[in-house]
DNA sequence: AGAGCATGTAATCAGTGATTACAAATGGGA
DNA sequence: TCCCATTTGTAATCACTGATTACATGCTCT
């Protein structure tokens, strides 16, 4: 799938450097993180002049944005597999599989999420792309708590805005625990993925259930 | 309460570079986040050549590896704060109050709380005090659920070990969602750290009361 | 074929973390 | 009191980074 590594060239032009650069920075975030990445590394590995890039790219944040838009297409597609793999008509159930799928891709995917969920690496308010598939996950999940809703597995009065904020910050939280290295040393016998599920499940379960939290 | 920032030193030695080191790059991490620590502006702000600071820190990561071990100790108190001003004996109030203290600083001192959940510019594990002071607090938390098991406000077989790290996922995705920049567009009218504090008491009331989660 | 544009190069800049050989000051022991 | 070892800071330097500029090349369209 990748081009080759060599970058052997024969024309004076690269043809389709914009590709290969985000190839090359995708390859150097995967070897030692976001902060492995330099857009002198990337430019040599496409075998080409340290300059070449900001023809492409109008800085290293773009670059990185590029590689960040690639990674929240992947991170989509984990959650729209989750979802589909989800053979019960229940929206909770559904709900779960999102968070499921999400953990799951971070954690199998660390330095990229890295990348997706940072604000000083990527200009991610002036990506149409983020921010879309961004709130396009948002928005499915308020359509699964509304159905909830209208089948009786929710509160009628439940506060949709606060129970997915609650959802994301967990769900995120895990996450970026996992990547941050915050169970370098996990003492409880348990593997850690395991835990990351039953906390996940505890989580869902109670936040969703009929009982009315008091106020 | 800082020294003078007028780097103006008649005597040859400074008398007192390590902490001057470490007052000034607290003070470059307030100015712009921890990207923009440098040790040379450090040093130039301490009035001292661009090497000396390698006298007293053997690395970059060890002069911010000293300035998490402050903020941490900020970040203890500020938590020692919010239990004390509790005048309620019930355990899960003050386990509310734990994560109330935390979101509250880290939202009051975003950057020094990306220096110490960060774990690629400090060395926190090879920290003692970091360590310590972040496993007392994990203690503190299960000390509480315990008492409020005891007092027949929590389930008899409630798993620990999950609620604990569900609640410091929980808190710690919130923290971490505003100061990455989560929130930068808050559609909802709500001012955000209502919709927090609401969010936490949702968390808190609903994973805590007797009612058994189904496995 | 030639004009114009997109693309890549070379040279250069300022800033970074880090290391080294050297110089200055301090303080304890004779 | 004096001297010398240790601590501490300096100066020079290295390799690397992101970024900019002036220039060279080659593709494409008329």
């Amino acid at each position: 799938m990748a081009k080759a590594k060599t970058p052997r060239r024969t024309s004076y032009h690269h043809g389709n450097l914009r590709d290969a650069l985000i190839d090359a920075a995708i390859q150097l975030v995967e070897e030692g993180g976001p902060d492995n990445v330099s857009v002198r590394e990337a430019a040599k590995r496409a075998g080409v002049s340290p300059g070449a890039p900001f023809r492409h790219f109008q800085s290293k944040t773009a670059l990185l944005t590029a590689v960040a838009e690639l990674a929240m297409s992947r991170l989509t597609e984990a959650v729209a597999d989750a979802l589909s793999e989800v053979d019960s008509a229940d929206p909770i159930v559904a709900f779960e599989a999102i968070g499921q799928g999400y953990l799951e891709w971070a954690i199998a995917n660390p330095t990229h999420f890295q990348v997706i969920s940072s604000r000083t690496l990527i200009d991610f308010d002036g990506s149409d792309s983020l921010r879309g598939q961004n709130e396009a996950i948002r928005r499915k999940m308020i359509d699964l708590l509304t159905q909830a809703q209208q089948q009786g597995k929710l509160a009628a009065n439940a506060d949709f805005d606060h129970l997915v904020l609650a959802a994301r910050a967990f769900v995120y939280g895990l996450a970026r625990m996992v990547v941050d290295g915050h169970f370098s040393q996990w003492h409880p016998s348990e593997p850690p993925s395991l835990a990351l599920r039953k906390a996940l499940h505890l989580f869902i379960s109670r936040m969703t259930n009929l009982s009315e939290a008091k106020s």
